[in-house]
DNA sequence: TTCTATTGGGACAAAAAACGTCCAGCTAGA
DNA sequence: TCTAGCTGGACGTTTTTTGTCCCAATAGAA
């Protein structure tokens, strides 16, 4: 921040809000448009007539259109939101927060993006779109990537645009169907990735609980073992993280498991695997996928998630995350998590 | 105006006024201080209210402090007030306007000042300071001032602070008597002048309207011809320019003076000249002080006059003005100069 | 083509904020 | 000691903002 807008705050305090609000208004517009008043105010987490109030300005302002479809940004619209995106971050105090993450996490970076994805969605999809522009950066050297399932790896799925195809790109499912939405599995973002970017996947089918004795006859089996080694090229890894009861319940795990889970103290998930608050594994889900020591080798790992609900998970399994992580979240998760280090910190 | 700052007005178009209001305010009240909030109203032209409002936020905001004497500036509003100077400045369009004017009037330099002091009588005393801080540089090489009279001269005065007194300083009184207010008579002027900088000063006092004889004789007096010859050396003059009609008024000029003036289409009066519309000389009052020759032949002329109703007079006393001439003047007057010339040019 | 969901704009009562305008009590300086 | 000028509090009135409808138009699906 320099001084000019230092003592531009002083004498305007009220600034400060009035244009984070609007920025991610029009930001929002941009992501979703055309939109129309309503849906916004429901995405973006207003009312509508607030909503009315600051669209009806910047249409004034002709930064943004407003059509019989919808509301779209205009090319002035779009200019404005380029040339304040880092002055946005710097007032909100992101770059700042950024750097203490990286620090508390002892990872390589960590990008923050405005708000809180668990009180409005939109910011869900300004997550994907990040992560997305930094995997698309990874693209140019790294051509075999891990994926895992989730609602966030569906976003980044979304926001994917490749100038030109790469046939070169390979996604892998890290992981088999682990009983979770179909839209949502490893396999179903898997082939979406490649999709987008005009690449090829490969995904992995094994039912879930099985036994011990057709576990170990599967691995056997050449289709499966293919992707065993592909686990082991694999250059990069992009997953969500998970909270570890949520995961449970959303997988529909057996009473035997759940009871692991829970007594082990397990917060939070990522692979199929649960992590206790030290970062120590407390259960795995037996079943085929990519294993931690591979995720460890690979060269460059996203991690991605968002929402103050998964502050403690983030938290959790960074405690002995690989190095070379990248993690890409919101506001929401990171305030909470600064909260609760120096809560712990107090202690 | 840098291209964020353009960005953040599109965002926030009501920001602009706002932020001149303010800034306008604590500005008015370091000036003034101490000063308290129906005064502050009356001076700044604003309701009671609104300075109310905004002085309790600036107070908020750690800017001045409010004590049973009025209101005070803190070393924080002071840092605020320098380092948004520039940038309210461009805001406002006034560097651009300095540049056109400057062009316009075929001089060295001109100074504009915010707001119009016909409607804000505070905007005097900004005139005030600035004129007087352009007089300060000058002292440093130039010693012998002549200085006319009016109440935008004794402004200057009030605004003279230097930091060491400087004895070498001289200041000429311009003009003996023109029938003015005493305080506000070039002699009085010169005084206060000489006062606040540690200088000298020489006065020059002969009685108005004298018959063509009686004038003839009083220039061969010794003292008046001491003066006629200070005048000559004059390095630098610093001089208002009036309206002509309102200064015959104040003058208590005769009938047949009036008449002369009124036929002659005089617009502006500087020095005891009066001209037209074209800058031509259309009356020059009969009595001893500087002559227009030897105000062109100073080194630096300092012009000072602001107010929308000073306008044409400025436009007119610049026709013909003395090219190392500098003007300091307002928004109010600058303006409307801009739209004359501009309805000119139309013609 | 028709139907349906969604759009922007209009409208309006209720709630909230801003405003104009006093007064009381205090204090610094004449 | 007195007075002018200051701040802070108060309060009815006006203005603005807010929440919440409805409506005609339209785009896109069927």
């Amino acid at each position: 921040m320099d001084a000019l807008s230092d003592a531009q705050q002083k004498l305007m305090p009220e600034m400060s809000e009035l244009l984070k609000k609007r920025y991610q208004i029009l930001q929002t517009i941009n992501l979703e448009q055309p939109i129309g008043r309503r849906t916004l105010s429901e995405v973006a987490g207003a009312t509508e007539r607030e909503i009315r109030k600051e669209t009806d300005l910047l249409r004034n302002q002709q930064l943004i259109e407003m059509k019989t479809a919808g509301m779209t940004v205009t090319s002035q619209g779009l200019e404005v939101l380029e040339k304040l995106k880092v002055f946005v971050r710097e007032m909100s105090g992101l770059t700042d927060m950024e750097k203490q993450l990286q620090t508390i996490l002892k990872i390589s970076k960590v990008v923050i993006l405005p708000q809180d994805s668990d009180e409005i969605p939109a910011v869900k999809t300004h997550i994907g779109k990040e992560a997305a522009r930094l995997l698309e950066a990874l693209f140019i050297r790294h051509k075999k990537i891990a994926v895992t399932g989730g609602s966030t790896m569906a976003a980044i799925s979304k926001e994917l645009s490749i100038s030109k195809p790469d046939r070169a790109l390979q996604f892998i499912a890290a992981r088999g169907g682990l009983g979770e939405d179909v839209l949502h599995q490893a396999n179903t973002i898997a082939a979406a990735f490649a999709e987008k970017t005009g690449g090829s996947f490969k995904t992995l089918y094994l039912p879930d609980h099985l036994s011990a004795e057709a576990f170990a006859m599967m691995m056997k089996e050449p289709v499966i073992k293919e992707m065993m080694d592909l686990y082991d090229q694999t250059d990069v890894v992009v997953h969500g993280i998970g909270n570890a009861e949520e995961m449970a319940v959303r997988r529909h795990s057996s009473l035997e498991e759940v009871e692991k889970i829970r007594s082990g103290g397990a917060v939070s998930e990522a692979f199929g695997y649960y992590f206790d608050k030290d970062g120590k594994i407390v259960y795995r889900i037996r079943t085929a996928g990519i294993q931690l020591e591979q995720v460890q080798k690979a060269s460059t790992i996203l991690a991605v998630a968002g929402g103050g609900s998964k502050a403690r998970a983030i938290l959790s399994y960074f405690k002995n995350a690989p190095k070379p992580t990248v993690l890409v979240t919101d506001e929401g998760a990171a305030r909470k998590i600064l909260g609760l280090t120096k809560k712990l910190e107090e202690l």
